[in-house]
DNA sequence: TCGTGTGAAGCACTTCACAGCT
DNA sequence: AGCTGTGAAGTGCTTCACACGA
């Protein structure tokens, strides 16, 4: 099954497949079996084998699956092998939380630039990156950066997109309550967390 | 086809439906085709009226569909007709930047209590709300609340979430990167930034 | 014996296309 | 003429079940 196209539920789970491999690669465990792997990312074992056999065999039978190995499949798939580095636009309270959150290098991300439309907030440091004011996003194109992650108040976040674009980026994670339009080449994520607690008391 | 279980494809699109009616109401529109309605939430016009035919007909040939009927319909559906209460635990940056977002009471949804480990942030406030400690989490039961949202640290998550199930709470919204251990009847949603992070190289 | 790898079957959602109402 | 509502067809993902290898 090696050269056929890996659907894109498949995709949407290797994130948590990695994370979970990760962890167990950190307590030392060599092979998992798509059985004991099923308990970790809660997805069911045939899903798992058939998930991992798109992009090609390589379980040992009795055994399982090496875990640095899949590791090692499933960054190179994402395209997370070498560090992204990544660019934060908003330096309020939300942006702050998430610049400081350490999650980011599991998944090979760093933020490596900060900017803001106040003048308050441009020239202070968060952690160690100065934040820089928005009109520099236009720099980032020459910086190697082009990932980047909103978060802005809703009603500048399409000019914020608009910027990114010009400068080249083709991934934004938009923590904004809005959509964003933008080119086909970018790819937009957005996280509306409100949003998302709208369907819980529907299963309640 | 009012008779038949709506598919939970369905129900995920419903959040923003809602959003995008609300929108179009504050604008003062009255009806909305599925054509033009395409456009807000970029989702296909069959799969809009076929959506929207799961709760009923009500829509008006030729002319498209009552904005507010719908609104009503979808609140109905996902039980977000009254306020729901809602907790919020971790007090630190994230969980400071969340209870400041305006955004929820779109869903309606309203955060009444605030809970940390921390003693230096016990007993101050945030916006209105005074910060209780962790303990407190078991009167939520008596304070009608059933919904919550974790903002703590992956290590304590599961904790945390002990004691919201014990406290009878039936909806998580969890920001912790890891996964919660809970009864069948909670519902858990978890969003781990990095993690939606991970997805846009592939794609770009 | 245990666990992978995979064709085939099953299932669920999406898209189509058009009848029918306004 | 315009747009809804919906069976039917199409599509793609999930699950099954078992042959095969370690």
């Amino acid at each position: 099954m090696r050269y056929t196209k890996i659907p894109s539920e498949t995709i949407r789970r290797l994130p948590a497949y990695l994370r979970a491999l990760i962890f167990l690669d950190e307590k030392s465990r060599e092979y998992v079996s798509s059985k004991d792997f099923s308990e970790y990312v809660h997805v069911k074992s045939p899903q798992i084998r058939k998930d991992f056999s798109y992009f090609g065999a390589f379980g040992t039978k009795g055994v399982g699956y090496r875990i640095i190995t899949l590791i090692e499949q499933i960054k190179g798939i994402l395209k997370l092998e070498k560090v992204q580095k990544t660019a934060l636009i908003g330096a309020g309270k939300l942006g702050t939380a998430i610049s400081l959150y350490p999650g980011f290098k599991t998944y090979g991300f760093e933020i490596t630039a900060i900017f803001d439309n106040n003048n308050n907030k441009i020239g202070t440091r968060i952690g160690e990156i100065v934040v820089e004011d928005c009109w520099n996003i236009a720099t980032l194109s020459d910086r190697d950066i082009r990932v980047a992650i909103v978060a802005v108040p809703a009603q500048s976040a399409q000019e914020t997109a608009d910027k990114l674009v010009g400068a080249g980026v083709n991934g934004i994670l938009n923590l904004s309550p809005c959509y964003l339009a933008v080119p086909k080449r970018v790819k937009v994520t957005t996280i509306d967390i409100a949003m998302e607690l709208g369907i819980l008391p529907y299963y309640a």
